[in-house]
Formats: C-alpha cells, structure tokens, sequence
DNA sequence: TCTGGGGTCCTCCCACTA
DNA sequence: TCTGTAGTGGGAGGACCC
C-alpha cells in the first residue's frame, strides 16, 4: 500500500487531502511512521528522526497513529486478498505476497489479477495499492518498489504506474541495474562491506565470484545474496505463520533511573506481554530483558525457565531479576521485555481442596485468570497489577502505544511512570 | 539527523552431554 | 579415567524487515 498510514488517515479525513501529512511521535525521541506524498515532496521519509522531519517540513500536519485504526483496515485488505487465493502470506499490515498460481483458470492471467484487485481495494477501501507480478518473491517485492509513486526531483509527485510485471525472460535486465540496497538481507552493514569491493549495483554483485562473496560475508549470507543476485529465490509463500517471540518495549521521554520506576515499568510490560501470550493461548520459557542506555548502547539478558509461563507475574519475576543484576546508574532510556520458545501453556492443575477445605493453587495463576476474565468483560483499563495504578486509573500498556516514540513534551508528562498525585 | 516498536533470523560463544 | 569431538541448548548480540 502506498504511504498506508497516511493514507488511510487522509481517507478518515478528506480535510487532509492534499496536505502534507506525518504520521509518527513528533517528540524529540519519536520517528516518522508514514509521510504523505505532499510531506515527502519536503524529504520526509519513514523511519527519520521526528526532529529532523520537523525541520525539513515545519508546516506539516503531525497525527499520533492510531494502530489499531491500521489493523483494522489491514483486516480488511486481507480480506479483498483472499477472495483471489487462499494462499496470503502477510509481511506487514499492508503488505502482502500472493500466490495466484491456482487462481488463474477462475480469475484471469496473474497480470489481470493484479488490475482487478487494485480495483477493488481502490473500490473497496477508498485506498491505493501497487502491485508487482513476477515469478519469485524477491523479485514480485521489487516490482511492488517500481510500481509505487515517486517524487520526482521537480518536486512534483509521478502517480506510478500501479502494476508492474517482471516477464521471466527479463528478470537479470530488471534486477541487474538495481542498487544492492534493493536486496532483501542488504541492509546499512552489509551496504558498507560490499562497499569496499566496489559493489554498487545487483548487476555488480552477481558478477563477483561466490568464494569472494563468501569471504566478505559468510557462507550463509554470501550464498543467499549470490543466489538473489540470479534471481534464484526459493522461498515459497507460506500463509500463517506461527509467531515466536511475543514482546513489548518502550522508549521514554526522560530517562528512567529510580528503581521502583524501573520495577514499575517491567511490571506493566510484562502483564502486557502476559495477556497477549494467553490471548493466544500460548506460553514463554524464555524471558528476554533488553535496556538501552541513554548513550544508545543497548543490552539483552535473557534467562530460560524450567517451565513455561503466561503470568505476568512470573515473567516479570524472571525481568525484575536480570534488571537487577546490572549497573543501572546512568538511567535508561528504553526497557523492553519479550517472550521466547513459545509452545502451550502448562496445564492447568485440577482444583483440590486442602485439609482447611481452601483450594490450594499458586495464587498469581489465580489472579491472571481472574484478571484475563474481568478484562474481556469490562475492557483493558479495569482491572490490573496495584503497582500500576495512578489518581488517573491503571498504567495498562497495550500493544500500538507509543508506537512510534513519546509525542511530545507535553505528553510525556502524562506518560511517567509514577503519577505525581498517584 | 540522532535514531520507535514489533518482530525474524543468523552467528558466535559457552557449557553440557553422549 | 582421560581426551577429543559432535550435537544441542542457552545466552548475547547484530543485522534486517516494515
């Protein structure tokens, strides 16, 4: 999809059209999200620092994010993905691969495909999407790139051409003249190694000899990009894909050095992390704890359980304890908590009275039970850890908060841990 | 310019075990 | 009993994706 989130909020709000308009956190620690194509006419571009977006485009229209706006309406364009093909493997919200190598004889050559269902998102959605048909994923990926709107150096905004399709006779003349940069797996790092060979373009790289590949990156990257270089990509599109890490972090306005903050911060991390693990009903032997400190230098520590948890309680057991064991004195400028080894939850034991006729069973489970049951009821906010309660109501973190960095100066106020009044 | 959040995958190192 | 080795799992970090 093109510029999505900007683009399903200028379609929720037709006084937006037109204007140049940034979805992210404009704090001073927030990124840019999505940028309309009227912002990247200024040179705003997802991922860019918010400050350096404010400068570079001063008059633009800031919007926070709504995530679960987004998840909505990516629900519903997987849905319009699979009316062509069951076999849907999502890579975004809004971005997908399709395999419509069954759907031909009911809807027409994969070419006609496309233009249909460009349509009926534009029809159905009020939104633009571009699509690229080729016969592998990498290369159906690049075509998607190629199809998409484009700033011109005039400053004016080229529409695109939508569709484009990569005839298997010509892939290496559609790959070949391609930046390396354009390569699924070539990212800053690699960039600058390939740099060094004087490896610029795909064309470039695919004439280099494998063992030199190999020599500069390893065998398992070296041969990977070699074969990408040949538009030899064998990876299938698979649909539905088991997650296998569950997590939460969060970056924060100021930074954290107190340590019941801190400890307040893993809790409600950690309760969120629970909830989704139970949500799925799935369970986590690995606890993973990751700190950046306010120099940037970020640390992981993790520590694997003898059995797997979806309590709140526990994980943040496992979290307060890694937190711990490190030199925190220069504060922190993110925490995050996340989930590993994920597979099903222990069983729950059978319910048996004790000699005192009460029912004898670990009282976190208990209460994450009790908890889980009162939240679907009465919603997120109702019911939650003590330690996460404030004059204004329960700290509850939910996934898509803060999403894209703290606002602004004056929310990060409302985003302490600890309330002032609480 | 000064860098979010939620993920996946890979590599390296170490400890343990057969 | 000691040594070498291979496999495996855990832990940490890096690179990458959108």
């Amino acid at each position: 999809m093109d510029a999505f989130f900007a683009s399903v909020e200028i379609r929720d709000d037709p006084s937006l059209a037109g204007l140049p308009v940034v979805v992210g956190g404009k704090g001073d620690r927030g990124v840019v999200a999505a940028a309309s194509y009227e912002a990247r006419v200024y040179g705003v571009r997802s991922a860019m620092a918010s400050a350096h977006a404010r400068r570079l485009c001063p008059s633009a229209v800031w919007l926070p994010g709504r995530y679960d706006r987004y998840s909505e309406v990516s629900r519903d364009l997987h849905e319009l993905f699979h009316e062509v093909t069951p076999l849907v493997e999502g890579i975004a919200l809004d971005e997908a691969f399709l395999d419509v190598a069954g759907a031909r004889r009911l809807l027409g050559d994969p070419v006609e495909i496309a233009h249909t269902l460009r349509a009926r998102i534009a029809e159905a959605l009020g939104l633009t999407a571009s699509v690229g048909v080729a016969r592998v994923k990498l290369l159906a990926k690049l075509a998607s790139e190629a199809a998409k709107p484009r700033v011109q150096p005039s400053g004016e905004v080229d529409e695109g051409p939508g569709v484009v399709v990569v005839d298997p006779d010509r892939e290496l003349e559609f790959l070949h003249p391609l930046p390396v940069r354009a390569l699924w797996g070539v990212g800053p790092a690699t960039q600058k190694r390939l740099d060094r060979y004087g490896i610029a373009t795909i064309g470039e790289l695919a004439a280099l000899p494998l063992d030199t590949l190999v020599g500069a990156l390893g065998a398992g990257l070296g041969r990977h990009l070699h074969d990408l270089a040949w538009a030899r990509d064998p990876r299938s599109v698979v649909p539905e894909q088991e997650a296998k890490s569950v997590g939460h972090e969060e970056t924060y306005g100021r930074d954290l050095a107190d340590a019941s903050d801190l400890r307040g911060e893993i809790t409600r991390l950690s309760d969120a992390v629970a909830t989704r693990l139970r949500r799925s009903g799935v369970a986590a032997r690995t606890i993973t704890l990751k700190v950046r400190f306010p120099d940037f230098r970020t640390i992981t520590r993790s520590r694997t359980l003898p059995e797997a948890t979806d309590v709140g309680h526990e994980i943040a057991g496992a979290a307060v304890a890694l937190l711990e064991a490190l030199d925190l004195n220069g504060g922190v400028r993110l925490l995050g908590v996340s989930c590993s080894h994920l597979g099903p939850p222990p069983a729950r034991q059978l319910e048996l009275l004790d000699e005192r006729g009460a029912a004898p069973t670990d009282p976190h489970r208990l209460a994450a039970d009790a908890m889980e049951g009162i939240r679907r009821r009465f919603g997120e906010g109702a019911v939650g850890p003590a330690t996460l309660a404030t004059a204004r109501g329960l700290r509850v973190k939910r996934k898509g908060d803060t999403q894209w960095g703290p606002s602004d100066p004056a929310e990060r106020q409302a985003q302490r841990p600890r309330d002032e009044e609480g």
